[in-house]
DNA sequence: CTGCGTGCAAAGTATTTGCAGGGTC
DNA sequence: GACCCTGCAAATACTTTGCACGCAG
């Protein structure tokens, strides 16, 4: 049987995190640890985008004493219970974000800072939906991610470069 | 001075790639060398979405021997000079594709066979500028690629269960 | 108690880089 | 002939895995 997903829940908000992440141990046997209520705990504190790195820095900075084997387990399994999202912006490291309690988003990364922000589009998510139909896909999930250059970064000199340079190549297309 | 790039040559067609590379490399000083050629044409001859191993493997097959070195750092040329765009369809590995001559797409990603499709939809590229324009980021790229379940897969058992899954829990959330 | 979980260190992947000899312009 | 290129192997960066011991249920 597949997890029962519980939506209902799910669109409680905050706190309910440890009850998903409970319920969703328990139905496949696994454990509770001290461990994993920390991580658990730090992740979703304020985090909303992190890295694997900048977790573990996080923990190191709050005494808590987690090896990186067990933070990426730990990981996949928040992943696989829906309570974190994966992605990739193409920088070095893949990015988690919170998934509870979060209506879906679109991203934009700024190239110059490597901010991330989010915004939503029904509009969007429609014509997707629409796109994927056409071509006969049954559509699961999606990632649209806009990279580009935000206001504070396009006041700089850094930021200007990295729009100059993304209307002709993309990389280190310059002089 | 920014890489002049000619739009008007990028919109005619097959066989100008080596056109453009040469200039590119011309105006930075490199080299067209036998083992960029030939990866010119195993690259332009037919694929459209691989990822450096499988030009590897490809190069092997057509008994054309290049380290791989040499192959990322032709990659990474071509990147520059808008040949070729690099994308992450959160496989193990970077995709790239062709971009000479192809209007801006996006894909359509299924999740059983991992076949890539194109699509293209002005009215979400529009909507995509307006949210950045919303947020004052001053959009360069960007990428959106819908994961799911192509006509043919939904067919079969794999199909079926990742579409199952994808309903509930994304990676590995079954039984 | 049984079996999952943990840390550590070693192994993997995918990609990048230093170096010495070779080829292009 | 100068300088860029190439292959090789070692180096990276991120993530995963094997193993022996420890803790949750």
């Amino acid at each position: 049987m597949t997890f029962a997903f519980d939506k209902e829940r799910h669109r409680q908000g905050k706190g309910s995190e440890v009850e998903i992440f409970e319920a969703y141990l328990r139905q496949k046997g696994l454990k509770l640890t001290v461990p994993r209520r920390q991580l658990l705990e730090l992740i979703f504190d304020d985090h909303s985008h992190f890295t694997a790195d900048q977790l573990f820095d996080r923990c190191r900075e709050r005494d808590v004493r987690i090896s990186k084997a067990t933070l990426y387990r730990t990981l996949a399994i928040l992943t696989d219970c829906k309570l974190l999202s994966a992605h990739d912006f193409g920088g070095e490291a893949k990015y988690y974000e919170h998934v509870f309690g979060h209506e879906h988003h679109d991203h934009l990364v700024c190239l110059a800072c490597r901010k991330i922000v989010e915004f939503q589009s029904p509009d969007i998510e429609k014509l997707q939906d629409q796109a994927a139909e056409e071509l006969g896909f049954a559509p699961i999930h999606h990632s649209l991610a806009i990279f580009g250059v935000c206001a504070a970064c396009a006041e700089t000199a850094e930021g200007r470069k990295v729009i100059e340079e993304g209307q002709a190549g993309p990389t280190s297309v310059s002089d």
